[in-house]
DNA sequence: AGTTTGGCAATGCGATCGCATCGTAACAGC
DNA sequence: GCTGTTACGATGCGATCGCATTGCCAAACT
């Protein structure tokens, strides 16, 4: 029929605005008309693509979920001879907001963490992505266990669990100005170094 | 002069008011008028007792400060005979949302935190009472080591650093429902029990 | 060529926001 | 008992919110 518009990109273009604007005055600070602005469209043409504004931040939660999935993919294949314990160091510090780009990622999580304490349909949608992420590093504990880097008598699940509470908590300490990147790299260094040695039958 | 009324108080009665909201509402959700309702005067009485919301959050922000410092003495003295062990059991317990009021807590540090991200002001309120129970945890590390509870080579500010990530990524969990407080205990005695043995010379 | 339909801008509506202002009641000091 | 200060309720203001409505334009399809 009429024009010719692909609305998936249409949809990522005004999410991407979103993100940039939560970075700066979180969540609920944001109205359609900013999201509108920063995109440089008009607010018709917002409401157009979403029908509400929960709907959009739906979609933009979903979004960052996707391009964050993709990023920590790409780390794992950027190492050249991965193991477990770089795969699992490139992660964690792949979440610790080093730059203003991944400390702007941070901030969104949050702010949808707490929309989402609220709102039980957003709970959803925020907690989907978690439990493969948790698989993941459970998995590649496991691997060291079966190399014999880790020992046989950590939980991998936990241990899962343990790895992405230091990542979340490092993060927000950075944000909140009392830690240095640096230091909460060579905090998961240190947390690593424990567990990949610990009773362990190899360094 | 006029009346006697003791400012103090009063504030602290809107304060927790304030916090009654917030754990439903999240912070930037809720307004001077919900406050004041919330806590059954007007809203110019509020206005009376701070001049602006920002003013308002700070002091609730303090107030909670206050609070959480005494609820986490209390359990430790509760300690019939404490060791470091059982009082950073105790911390870390009291820490993780178990019960509506704890929740209610855990929420409203969140919802500070997404706020403080954006405003220094606020960053700087929050982050004051952080060092503080870091330095505790530290303490309880080092006081262990001495004891030979905790091998020497652990570094009693990162270990701190660490429990603490454990119990603020545990809560948070809780609350998104990926988790029962029960699990997060467990979580918690696993990690104790690796930091309380691992390559130490008694249990 | 005319019709249809999606893309998009503009505008209006009702609600709500933080804050300022003003009026009044109550009480302490002279 | 008058005065001055404080407590506090009521009201209004300007801004902004999400959302609904409307209308125009352009691009397919008949």
């Amino acid at each position: 029929m009429p024009k010719q518009v692909d609305h998936e990109q249409r949809r990522v273009q005004i999410a991407e605005a979103l993100q940039r604007l939560t970075t700066r005055a979180g969540l609920e600070g944001v109205s359609l008309r900013q999201v509108a602005a920063e995109a440089g469209m008009s607010m018709g043409s917002v409401q157009h693509y979403f029908k509400s504004k929960d709907e959009m931040l739906r979609f933009a939660l979903e979004h960052r979920h996707k391009l964050r999935t993709e990023r920590i993919s790409a780390k794992i294949l950027a190492e050249g001879r991965p193991t477990p314990r770089s795969i699992l160091r490139a992660c964690l510090v792949e979440i610790l907001p080093r730059d203003p780009d991944s400390e702007a990622d941070f901030l969104i999580g949050v702010a949808y963490f707490i929309r989402a304490a609220a709102d039980p349909a957003m709970a959803k949608a925020f907690g989907e992505g978690m439990p493969e992420l948790l698989q993941f590093f459970a998995d590649q504990v496991r691997q060291a266990q079966e190399a014999g880097d880790v020992p046989a008598s950590a939980d991998p699940a936990i241990e899962a669990s343990l790895l992405w509470a230091i990542a979340d908590s490092q993060g927000s300490e950075i944000l909140m100005g009392q830690r240095t990147p640096a230091e909460a790299v060579s905090t998961v260094d240190y947390y690593l170094d424990r567990l990949f040695s610990a009773g362990g039958s190899r360094t």
